[in-house]
Formats: C-alpha cells, sequence, structure tokens
DNA sequence: CATGAATGAGTTTTCATTCAT
DNA sequence: GATGAATGAAAACTCATTCAT
C-alpha cells in the first residue's frame, strides 16, 4: 500500500517534471506555477510537495541535462582522438542543449550547476590540454577562452531555440575553425583573469524570480 | 514629491529615461513601471506621461544607442581601412553598449530597431565585402555568420555588464583573429540561409511584455 | 482571513455573491471589486475565482431575478384571467424587482437577459392579446408601449429602491388604470416602429462598464 | 485691459461649458476633465479655475435647462388654455431635455436643482388645478403623481437619448391619455404621501463623483 | 499524499486634482 | 489668469504560495 502510494508520488514527480519543461520550453523560466499542474493533470498543492518553489523545479527540470553533459563530457573523452576533444564535445553539448529544449543558460545561473561546472572544467581543461599538445588547437587558448565560448554557444543554441538550428550550428562551426592554431601570434586583447571569470560565473544566478 | 515644471519638464524626463535605463540594466526589460517612478523620484503618472507604456520607454532609452551604433558604422567605413572595418565596428560598438548600460540585446527586439538593423545590414555588408577583397577577412564569411557574431557578442557583453570587460574584449579578439583567412577551406556546416536568419531576427521582437 | 474551503466553497460564492449585490445596490454597475472581496470577507483572488470578471458578477447576481421574472409571466399566463395578465404580470415583476433588491434596469444591460428578453416578449405579447381580447387594455396598444411600460416602471422601482415603495405602486395603479379601453381615438403620437424599440433595446447592452 | 481679460475669462467659461455639455452628451456623468479641457482647447487648469470640481460643473450645465423647463412652466401657464396645460408643459419639457442632450435625471440629482424643483412644484401644482377644473384631468391625480410622471419620463428621454424620439414621444402620448377622466373611480394604490415623495426627491443626490 | 480554494501583494494603467511657472 | 506637468490614489486583474479538507 505504502509502496504503492510511493509508486504513486513518484510518478505523479515525474509528470510535473515534464510539465515544467514543457512550461519552460514554451514560455521561458517565468512559467506559471498553475500552469505547470493543469499540463501535468496534478493540484498545485502536489507541484509545491515536490518541489519547494519555482527555482527548485528549475534545477531539477535542469538536472537531466547536466548529467547528459557530463555524459558527453566522458564520451568526447573517451572516444574523441586527441585534437578533436573541445570541438566534440562542444559540438554534442550544443545538440543536447538544443534537444532538452528547456534548459538555457537560464538553468546555469543554479546553485545546483555549480558542482556540474566545477566538473565540467576538468574535463575542458583536459580537451584544451590534450587538444593544444595534439596542435589541433591554438596555445594561447585559455580555459576561461573555452568557458566563454561555451556561454555564447550556449546563449546563441538558446536564442536560436525555435528556429534553424543552422545557425548556432554554422556558428559554431565557424568559431571552432578560428580556434585552430595558425592566428595571429598575439591576441588583441589579454587572457581572462581566471578569478574575474569566476566572479562573473558565481553571479549569474540573479533574480530568484526568474525575472531575465 | 519634486516640484519641477515646465522647463525641467525636460530634466524629469531625462531622469525618468535615466532611471529606466537603471531599472532595466538590473531586472531587465520586464521591470516596474512604479519602480521607474521611484527611482526617478517621481510619481507613476510622470513616467506615464512622458512614455505611453513600457514599450515606448525601452524604445527610448534604446534609441540613443541605435543612433550611436549608425554612427560608429559610418565611423568605420570612413575611417578604417579596408581589411579593418568589420573588426574595428565590431569593437567599437561593443564598446559603446557596454558603456552604455542600458540595451542589451533586449532593446533589440523593438520595432524601432528594425528600421536600425536594416541599415546596419547595408554597412556590414560593405564592410565584409571591404575586408574580404583586402584578404583580412575569410572569404566564406557571410553576412548571416556576421550578424551571429554580432549577436553573441551582444549577449556576452550584456551578461558581463557588472564584471570584467576583459572577458567580452578577450572573446571578440579571439573570434576576430579566427575569421582571417586561412581557416579549413570549407565549413563543418553550410552557410545560414538568409531567409532563415530574417525569420528568426524578426521573432525576436515578438514578446511585447520581454517574457523570456 | 475565512478558512472555509470545499464545501464551503459553495458558501463563499454565496457571500461574494450577496456581496456584490449589496455593492451593485449601493455604488451601482461600477462597484469596485475589492469593494466586493471586502464586504464577503474574502480576498480578491476569491471573488475572480468564482467570477471571471464584473461582468460575470452582475450576470450572476442578475440570474436568479430573471429566472423569477419568467416565473412570474408563466403564473401571470396560468393563473390570471383573461383581462389581467399584463396588469398582475407588471405588479409581480415590479414587487419581485423591488425585493431583489440588486437588479435594476442595468442588469438587463447583459447578454445573458436577451434570451430572457426574448422569452418574456413572447409571453407579454399573449398578455396583451389576451387582455385586449378581453376589452380590458385599450386595442391600440403595441407590444413596444408595454415594453416601454416595462421599462419605466423598472426604473421608477430602480429609483425609489431605499423609499417608500408606495411611489412606484401608485404610479403603476395610474399606468395601468390608464391603459384600459376608452381613450382618444387616436393617441396624440404614433405607435413606435418595432425595429426601432429593437435597436434602443439591442443598444442597452453596450457599455461593459456602465460607465454612463 | 482688465475688462479684455474679463472678456476672455469669460469667453473661455462658455467654451469648457460647450465642451463640457458635449462630453457629458457622449460619456455620460462621468466624462474626463482633462477631455473637457481638451474638448475646449484650454488647459486643464482653466477648467478648475471657473468650476471647483465635476460637480459644479455638472451644475452649470445644467442651469440653462433649468432655466428653460421654468420658462417651458410660465409659457404653459401664460399661453395654454385650462385643460392642456400639464400635457402641454409635459410635451415641451420632454423636448427640451432631449434637445438639450446634457441633462438627464443626473442633473436634478444637485442643490442647485432644488431651488428649480421648488418652484417647478408650484408650476405643476397650478396645472393640475386648472386641467382637472376643466375637465381634462383625472381629479385624483395628486402632485405626487405628477412628479413621478415627470420624473419617468424623463429617464425615458435619457434612456432613449441616441434613439428614436418617438420611443417617449408614444409613451408620453399614452400616459397622457391615460390620465384624462374616466378611469377607475379608485385607483389600485393610494396616493403617495407628499412627506415620503419630498424624502425621495431630496435623496437622490448621491454619488459626489457621478458614479452612478 | 493530493487537491484546489483562498489569499493578498504586486503590476499596469487611468485620472481627478493641485500648483509651479 | 492660463497652462499643463506632476502627483498619487484607485481600479482591475494576476499569480506564487499556503493550507484546510
Amino acid at each position: 500500500m505504502s509502496v504503492a502510494q510511493r509508486s504513486d508520488a513518484v510518478r505523479n514527480r515525474q509528470r510535473v517534471l515534464d510539465a515544467a519543461a514543457a512550461a519552460y520550453a514554451e514560455v521561458g523560466p517565468r512559467f506559471g506555477m498553475h500552469d505547470v499542474a493543469r499540463r501535468a493533470n496534478v493540484g498545485v498543492g502536489t507541484v509545491y510537495r515536490h518541489f519547494a518553489d519555482r527555482e527548485e523545479l528549475i534545477d531539477a527540470i535542469a538536472r537531466p541535462f547536466f548529467d547528459r553533459t557530463l555524459e558527453l563530457a566522458r564520451e568526447a573523452e573517451a572516444e574523441a582522438p586527441a585534437g578533436a576533444r573541445f570541438a566534440t564535445f562542444l559540438r554534442s553539448f550544443a545538440q543536447a542543449q538544443a534537444e532538452h529544449g528547456v534548459t538555457g543558460h537560464c538553468a546555469w545561473d543554479s546553485p545546483a550547476a555549480q558542482a556540474v561546472r566545477a566538473e565540467l572544467r576538468v574535463f575542458v581543461a583536459g580537451f584544451l590540454a590534450a587538444d593544444q599538445a595534439a596542435g589541433a588547437l591554438r596555445p594561447d587558448l585559455t580555459l576561461e577562452d573555452a568557458a566563454a565560448v561555451l556561454l555564447t554557444i550556449t546563449m546563441l543554441v538558446d536564442a536560436t531555440r525555435d528556429h534553424d538550428a543552422a545557425i548556432w550550428r554554422r556558428h559554431l562551426a565557424l568559431v571552432l575553425d578560428g580556434l585552430r592554431p595558425g592566428g595571429a601570434r598575439e591576441l588583441a586583447a589579454p587572457p581572462v583573469d581566471p578569478a574575474a571569470w569566476d566572479a562573473f560565473a558565481r553571479a549569474r544566478k540573479r533574480d530568484p524570480n526568474g525575472r531575465r
């Protein structure tokens, strides 16, 4: 009996999650909680039983994307040859984000994302090192540079969500191509101070009500 | 509250404008009208006297940036040597956006922006042609590619608004360097269909309430 | 404030209805929704939960009066002897309106009232025919004349709501007595064009905000 | 000089008055003060210089109608033969109201109207006496009955303002015809207590903001 | 556990009235 | 006197969140 109830609860949790994902995809991070409840065929109270507030709900719908992201990073590390790792990861990451439909750069603004970010950073650092060692990536590319590329691609995928995926694909190809060695001996701007980037990355979680 | 009138109406208008700019910068395009009034030390009615609704207010705060943008385009055309025009414009544009403080990519979502966009497109097309003819820009760079770069830089400048400008500067330098000739003979992704880009660009001005 | 729910939702709905009726009676069709909420000892949200907007609320408070009106028409048809039907109906109608306390002629301005009006028209046509055949009503009395009498009585009952009912009762008696045969062979004014009356009757439901 | 200014002021006052009358006729007693100013080609301040608030303005636009009403009463007294005075007055009064376009029964709700009412009452009492003496009006018709007829006709003229004047004309003819002697020996309802009517008449000036 | 009714603060917008110029 | 900018109190409606059932 209690098991049956529990399984019902699990089922409900998932329905809410799916509904929230759909709502997010449709109206963005300010989706209505009632809207979610309606889509899930569930009372609002049930939504709140499982997720204390919208933030938690967003975190929860972002979670599978985070997991997938780390999985993709592992895959890139395991399967892509040195020289193609960053590109491989970036492409699969963008593709996953485009498909997931829910988690744009807003999702990265959560506390839950911080841990993922940290893990990811290690992976990416490895990609850069390997690719640079293989001579496939310009040697002056820093981890912050890579993060900036990740961020802009993320924002572009988000922005073009309901449009032609060719847009971000082309831009990504263009940027990746430009990251190969052979550029200027010295770029026109100095590398970003890792601490500065960190401050920026941490600060992104601004409006608790999903304003932005 | 304040007692200004008549000649100071102009001053009040400016205060509202500044307040709105600050509000926009802080909470995004859904800033509250009362919030603006409070920041401007003015009654709500005064805000509405000068600007019929939020949209008009956003247009107004974006306007100077639009003007400045076209001015910068004219400058780049007149003063930058062929080969450096796109880069020159892009750098000054990003700088202006960072300084203006208000108008992020959201401001481009207004009807008022359409005309500016159209003008800008002509300028940029000219930059690309000149720079490509001068051998300073990869020949397969399309107008849509340039627009995507503009967009991502815009979003990055916005995102890093309250942080180290070195972030966007570095990224811009990196991307611009990558746009020089000498990349892959053929990019991994085909050019974006101009119509597809257009559809995307037009759709961005959709939600008047700044939902997303 | 209140803690009622579920089964008491019905009670709350009624409280809102009663409060709205009181508000209507006191300040007319432009009563404030917050005012209703306060009178009902309920949050505004509750008012809106039960009634999407003011119009729906007005319709709801008018409904029982409409039903009662048709009932009275049926009664007059069934119980009053030919010759006394119109008078019987008119008297009971005015009495019901005076008692109902809410629905003055303004309530007839709603879309919901149109159907009632149509039904009523059939009844009244029958009353006139029967009473005229019985020689109790002047033969030149048209349906539009009857409608005008209904309207003026309605307005008078409304206007005297908080005062001596003798006022409308006397006036009604006077007018009804004047409708008996034996008047001028030809009235000083021609009958009203049914289409003109119709145009007038339909126009009355125009301003949904109860301006005038 | 001061005379010239004075005459300007007079001219302005009239323009405001005319504008207010037009506004009243179009949107009813809740016309906007800014609306009036605009129609008068005058600043809002000027409206308020001449009339302390909307109430005063309404009183002012009602004034000529009051004057005209008394004038019509005098004319009826002077020109109509005994037997036709009440009818003559009533018809000309209704016509004037229909033409004046501004002053419905709302205008009668003002303190300014009280004096007019008192004067009118004397006239009407005279009409009734004369007409009854001439055998043209049922002898049991009281002053309150007459007042009720005046009121209902007023409300009907108001209600049909933008429609076929035949509506009120016909109703008036019908009612007047019914007021001739020859009705029931005794009406179904007793005369209205003059004090009761008085209480009612005085109470009508309810909402200072012209709500109703 | 689930439900959905209730709450009330918050948002946009309007407009009567005041008052500096 | 005239002007119209400024004010701020409504008013209608929304929605995240709570909590009795």
